[in-house]
DNA sequence: CCCCAGGTCGTCA
DNA sequence: TGACGACATGGG
């Protein structure tokens, strides 16, 4: 394994199990003192214990991931510019809500990952999603070796359009199946193309996301904001929907770094107040 | 066994 | 636009 290391502003702290436990992946897991996944063609092995100043962690190939870690965002400033809008609710505890979520990264995942997990994920639960995801990928994802264990790359859109509606099936991806080869089309003939769609207005980025079969708004607003840092981007799901409810009445504006804010709120809900 | 899951689609007012 | 059931599968 190297061992690499992120600066990340001052101010911030980074929290590996809030930031890979808060929804956005589903490729990691706790390991002891450690949390781990797979990243591209690599293992990556983060110490779990909170940190400030310096992200270190450890990779089975000598890539730069660093980016990977959103490096380069404060995120206590971006905490600046979104509690504003939290304060408007008359009765979230924003202090509390802040105070939970701090230490939260938004990932800087892999765009095609990120779109078909996040397919995957619809009217599925948590555990299912990572088995579903976990299938594919020793199915149909390229083989390495790492720590003397094997481990998977996610499947390309070429290996997965090859697997076909039969290879799929049999992943027990249920009606999902026909979405992800729509999906897998759309990447491999180019009509979806990363670098196109990084350049985009998000308005329109969305309607070229949801041109997929069976990618909505919650789906679309996944992929913006953790497959392509659009970090404006506001997933709602029946989470979130119960957050504006609760806390705002209506759904709320949340401003530029949105993405970001909903990420603490649905922590704040799903496992701080959920768990009450 | 039953209910439900970080939704979306097709259909019908 | 908006409401409503279906959808594959299996976790709890």
């Amino acid at each position: 394994m190297y061992t690499r290391k992120i600066t990340i502003p001052e101010r911030d702290t980074f929290s590996p199990l809030k930031t890979f436990d808060c929804g956005q992946c589903f490729r990691f897991e706790e390991k002891g003192d450690f949390v781990e996944g797979v990243v591209g063609h690599s293992l990556i092995r983060v110490p779990a214990a909170e940190v400030r100043g310096e992200i270190e962690y450890h990779i089975s190939c000598d890539t730069d991931r660093d980016l990977f870690f959103d490096p380069d965002h404060s995120y206590e400033e971006m905490c600046d510019d979104f509690v504003r809008a939290l304060r408007l609710s008359p009765v979230l505890d924003v202090e509390d809500c802040l105070k939970n979520g701090r230490g939260i990264r938004i990932l800087k995942q892999d765009f095609f990952e990120t779109l078909i997990s996040f397919i995957i994920s619809q009217n599925n639960n948590i555990p299912r999603i990572k088995k579903n995801i976990r299938t594919i990928s020793e199915r149909f994802g390229e083989r390495f070796e790492a720590e003397g264990g094997e481990y998977f790359a996610f499947p390309t859109a070429e290996a997965l359009l090859f697997a076909g509606e039969t290879g799929l099936d049999e992943c027990r991806l249920g009606f999902r199946t026909k979405y992800i080869l729509d999906a897998a089309e759309k990447v491999a003939s180019g009509e979806l193309c990363e670098k196109e769609l990084s350049l985009l207005p998000t308005p329109l980025l969305d309607e070229k996301l949801q041109s997929v079969k069976g990618v909505g708004n919650k789906v679309s607003a996944c992929v913006m904001l953790f497959g392509l840092g659009r970090l404006d981007t506001v997933p709602v799901d029946v989470w979130m929907k119960k957050v504006f409810d609760k806390y705002f009445g209506a759904p709320a504006d949340l401003g530029v770094y949105g993405g970001v804010a909903q990420q603490y709120l649905f922590y704040h809900e799903r496992f701080v107040v959920g768990k009450e």
